[in-house]
DNA sequence: ATCCAGATGGTC
DNA sequence: ACCATCTGGATA
């Protein structure tokens, strides 16, 4: 955990935050090991104006994590089998995560899509809560290689959200990285 | 290339 | 009744 990123790294806008993360290094603790992948793709969902955002309904005991202190995960079940690795960004009491949708093992085994990569990681709703500035579950700082991009686009399922949030383009990824999960999109 | 169903369970 | 998904198989 020697490298973990501080509180203040997440207490900031949560696009600022999503921007940040791509190139950084998620690691969770199993046992001895650590496994260790560099996140390439995250979407950002803020507030609950954002229709997208699972605090749209407001606070209720599944979301109450995004409305406590930053550098915290959320981590829920969808289609009741991915687990979702969100962190929670901005001030306590403004609900606001970043969704970890990509990323490369060390190694290089590439991991698209945010479902696979928990599983993968071995990360489910054991760490929902658990705090990103701890030696269970953290993130370090990685950052972009020269020639890598940002790109940008609508984020991934949620056309249910309606307009404008459907097409706000809050879904950030490393160009041409293999693990992206969409790289069309 | 696009479409679609099936797996599988929490949430509200 | 929806889902912040992924896969494999059909169709074209």
């Amino acid at each position: 955990m020697s490298n973990a990123l501080s509180r203040d790294f997440y207490a900031r806008p949560t696009l600022t935050v999503a921007r940040d993360l791509l190139g950084a290094i998620l690691c969770h603790r199993r046992g001895d090991a650590v496994l260790k992948a560099r996140i390439v793709e995250v979407e950002a969902y803020i507030s609950e104006r954002d229709q997208a955002c699972h605090a749209r309904a407001g606070r209720t005991a599944r979301t109450a994590v995004m409305y406590g202190p930053p550098g915290h995960a959320y981590v829920y079940l969808v289609y009741g089998m991915h687990e979702m690795l969100n962190v929670v960004t901005e001030r306590e009491g403004s609900p606001a995560a970043v969704l970890v949708r990509g990323a490369v093992r060390l190694g290089g085994e590439p991991l698209p899509g945010p479902g696979r990569l928990t599983r993968a990681l071995g990360i489910d709703r054991a760490l929902d809560a658990v705090d990103l500035c701890s030696d269970r579950l953290w993130i370090e700082a990685g950052g972009l290689g020269r020639g890598e991009r940002i790109a940008r686009s609508p984020r991934i399922g949620i056309d249910y959200a309606g307009s404008p949030w459907v097409e706000k383009p809050w879904r950030l990824y490393v160009e041409g990285s293999v693990g992206v999960s969409r790289p069309r999109a």
